[in-house]
DNA sequence: GATGAATGAGATTTCATTCAT
DNA sequence: GATGAATGAAATCTCATTCAT
């Protein structure tokens, strides 16, 4: 019990503080155990760390991979702006998690760039895969124009970025909302036949 | 002389490695110096720190009043795709600034939380009304199609965002270029008449 | 145990030289412990140093509250006499908060001024009271020649000061006990009725 | 003028704050000027209280010699009473130097217990020697009963001390001067025949 | 599993002092 | 005389980590 105890706390203040900002023991207080409690459970700091790290990313490769399982069940235009609400939903109900992932992809400690860019690299790919087939399955279902994949690819991840950054920094719900419908309006204005 | 290396130094390193992540005496090291000089020239850490990131935020801002200069010299469609390569240009220009300003907007150390983010909304603020303009342009112009004025900021802003992500997990310098050409030509097809 | 021998070690040498003239370095290596131990036990160099002259101050109070229990057992001149002597024994006693008490009530570091003038005050308080009783008493019994109950306090006590701030410049025994008698003496031959 | 300024200075901070409590820093900037003018002056640290301490000593010695002159031209209870008076108005009249010599002659700092040992046993011994003409005096006069001449000393001597301590931790002026007349009151009372 | 005690390494900071200008 | 720049030494304090219990 302890030991997931500790696992979300340092989740949570890894997330808010950093990896240098978050010192053992705060993680060790906001659990009520003393400081070398936590060495039963993982071997130092870097073990705890990279145990709540790759619990993240594995909570968002989980995420991407359940994008999957939706995908025929609606029509294109639907399931895409249901990759954002999902995506949306996901930072809603796993907020330490994403922040994690956030964080550390964009900065990583130096003792694991390199983890850390290849397990990104991984499921970034996977996403690529799924948008790619949802917007071949729209082209055939005839709704959105025919044009080059990769630009309706390229132009649907940034979309998904911009709305990550905008979650994490502006955090009134209803503009987020807002953005995210915006964004998605503009998008499919430019990929839908006419 | 000392004291603008030290802010270079320093500005390179609290990118890099972040507040917690970077020791004064790294910074010191850097440009040749012991630690204790560096407080003839910064009250303590924090100030050094504040120092760094105004002027990066100030460099940041800059541009973006630069930005208002273009306008009126170009028709809206040149004008808002120039917004994003100058946005480009600037992060290359200056990567060490942008990722100080990237950096502490989204994940600000907890003592200048409050600070930072004021300092943010001001030039959101004025990016936001930047591009507003540059909107009403096209729709004046004929070549951007009437419709909600907010729908179609909130969609270019949100492709900024995207892209400044991008810029700074993705190295390559093609990629970039495609991907920021790609979200564009998306979003004008979404935006323009036709 | 470490705990109270860093207390008696800080008491050793926050008398002697002072509180900033005593580095944590110093009382560690006294006690046989490095620096950082301190920190086990005490909050920081403040924490120790109040926890010490609290310590301190109350060995000082509880030996004014014991003057008490000796009062109505001798007459008025024994009992005085005797509260010089057993401030005497109690300095002898305890010559390390001895020294504290007397070298932070005249000297507080700046820190705690305010705290210090009130804990003495108190005590102060206790002692002008237990000494009036003793002169009242000694006018009651009619050895006490009758006039102003404060004259005779206020000299009383300026004696003791005197006699507190000699003992602690005069090393010597003999010469310091020779004072004391003296300085009792005269102050009899001028309460006493004759 | 700024050698000058510099010792009224460090005499103020020294007697305030201590020798360790004290910054060559601070000094400078209550002067106006930085640090190392200070070397212009004085050797060092060290030099600089040194000297400041000198002339509190030098101060007080001359208080003291000052003492001889008044002697004959009263009688030997004025002349007495006048000793506090004069003390007293030392104190008002050199509070910086009073409180120097007052903290260096009980705490002295470490490096120079010895130097100030024997620059205030001179000064005692001197005070020692005016205090017994005094008293001789009077009792020539025949207005101190016959006694022996050390314990007419010593309690006077006491008084002083106890003044002296008083002076520095009541600051009220009138409980000061109620407490020094109630001490010689019954010091005469004392001495005096009757 | 958990903790109290302790430590080594290192971080920030202060300060007396030097030196070239 | 005075200062700006710099430093060595050291002080306070933090923190990850170990180990015996």
């Amino acid at each position: 019990m302890t030991r997931n105890r500790l696992r979300e706390a340092a989740m949570k203040l890894f997330g808010e503080k950093g990896y240098d900002g978050t010192a053992l023991s705060e993680i060790a207080k906001e659990v009520g155990v003393k400081t070398p409690a936590i060495y039963a459970f993982y071997e130092n700091k870097e073990d705890l760390f990279m145990t709540v790290f790759r619990e993240a990313m594995q909570l968002y490769n989980t995420f991407i991979q359940e994008l999957l399982k939706d995908q025929r069940s609606f029509g294109a235009k639907e399931s895409l702006h249901r990759v954002l609400t999902r995506q949306y939903e996901f930072y809603q109900q796993n907020p330490e998690a994403s922040l994690i992932v956030l964080r550390y992809v964009i900065f990583p400690p130096t003792f694991l760039k390199e983890t850390i860019e290849e397990a990104f690299l991984q499921s970034d790919e996977l996403l690529t895969n799924i948008i790619e087939q949802l917007i071949k399955q729209g082209i055939e279902e005839g709704v959105i124009r025919e044009q080059p994949v990769q630009l309706l690819v390229d132009a649907f991840l940034n979309l998904m970025d911009g709305l990550s950054m905008q979650y994490f920094y502006y955090t009134s719900r209803e503009v987020y909302e807002r953005k995210l419908n915006h964004a998605f309006e503009m998008y499919w204005n430019g990929a839908t036949t006419r």
